[in-house]
DNA sequence: CACTAACCGGACCGTTCGGTCAACTTGCTA
DNA sequence: TAGCAAGTTGACCGAACGGTCCGGTTAGTG
């Protein structure tokens, strides 16, 4: 059997064309986005992008492939950082500037699952762990603080900034700033209460 | 002009089923679920959800406004506590669980500009403003959090829980935990720096 | 009990969506 | 430059949606 083909010169051009444009769309109008408006926007038909990608879901996965995989890439590269609190400072910083872009944070919903997906957040998630591992020893960070903590919590800042309508832009940076506070270490501290129930 | 009559016993049941219903299955399905399937849910008919509700924005504001008042009228009560800390504290933890029951803080995105939701939403944050200035002045928080730091912050703890899958049912009272140590009163913290880009 | 206004139900409508397909165009290779 | 596989296109399809409408039903009144 020969090796196949390398794909043609216009394929990957509107390969990439499709992914941006709709990173774009999906940012603009959520996940109904529909996919004739992405293949508009790309200057492209609409079969195109059903060629590029089978389905819709498939399209989304790409682009959170594409994301995490940022990600993964500086993480491994801060790995090598010789100040473990400030390079866990620094990836969290990114992780925020990179969702107040462009907060697609919603697609993990439905593509969360997704074999291609859930390989690429694996691939995140075991360098933040150890990012996270030499923070803790290095004793920038409490020492009970695990990997998922800081990649959940890492979602807060800008979510939450994204929810109201005439936030400062760069508000997301002091709510990054009291939660990184809340991950210090300063001897234990006793969790909140069950909840009460509402009148 | 005679005073209108009161609605009808069976009107006013559906209309308490129906809001059940709606919120159980957007809690389930999200925005997109349909009203076909909020009405069957109800054990009622297509038509009588529209009649009840105009459009289904309208439904979603009802629901909405329902769930801020229940928060404002919480606030009112804890404004009578005589432990401010304590007070923001119930608080937090009461929002947190009312979206962790059933997290409906996408809703806010459909319908958020509407006036009634606009107006349960201004209710709601004036008691919190107060529970917040209480607090500050009391020392159970930094004097320089506002309001609308608070408003914010009560998100994320659940919607960073509800990113993980296999996550502790509990996992929220964490992370409010980790966010009230950041809001607590230490002497001045530096904001982080300006973003890093990535590779 | 009889009457009526309010209420209910579900067939129906127009629109929009994700996805398919067959005819057409184009980049690569020999 | 000739030929063809790979790529592109937009009309088209069935499904599902939000919303309308009117004939039938029922709760409350006098």
């Amino acid at each position: 059997m020969p090796a196949s083909r390398p794909p043609r010169a216009d394929a990957v051009r509107n390969r990439r064309r499709l992914l941006a444009a709709a990173a774009d769309e999906f940012a603009e109008y959520g996940l109904d986005a529909s996919v004739a408006d992405i293949a508009r926007r790309a200057g492209v038909g609409k079969g195109t992008v059903f060629r590029h990608f089978p389905t819709k879901d498939d399209l989304v996965a790409a682009i959170l492939t594409d994301r995490m995989d940022d990600l993964h890439r500086l993480g491994e590269r801060l790995l090598e950082s010789d100040d473990p609190g400030a390079a866990l400072h620094e990836f969290l910083t990114a992780a925020a500037a990179q969702r107040q872009e462009r907060d697609l944070s919603f697609l993990a919903e439905a593509a969360g699952s997704m074999p291609e997906v859930a390989a690429a957040r694996a691939r995140m998630m075991d360098a933040i762990d150890r990012i996270v591992a030499r923070a803790a020893e290095a004793g920038a960070i409490r020492a009970d603080v695990t990997g998922t903590d800081v990649f959940l919590l890492m979602c807060a800042p800008n979510y939450v900034a994204g929810s109201v309508p005439d936030a400062a832009p760069d508000l997301w940076c002091r709510y990054l700033g009291i939660i990184l506070d809340g991950l210090r270490p300063e001897g234990a501290r006793p969790l909140p209460a069950a909840a009460p129930t509402l009148p």
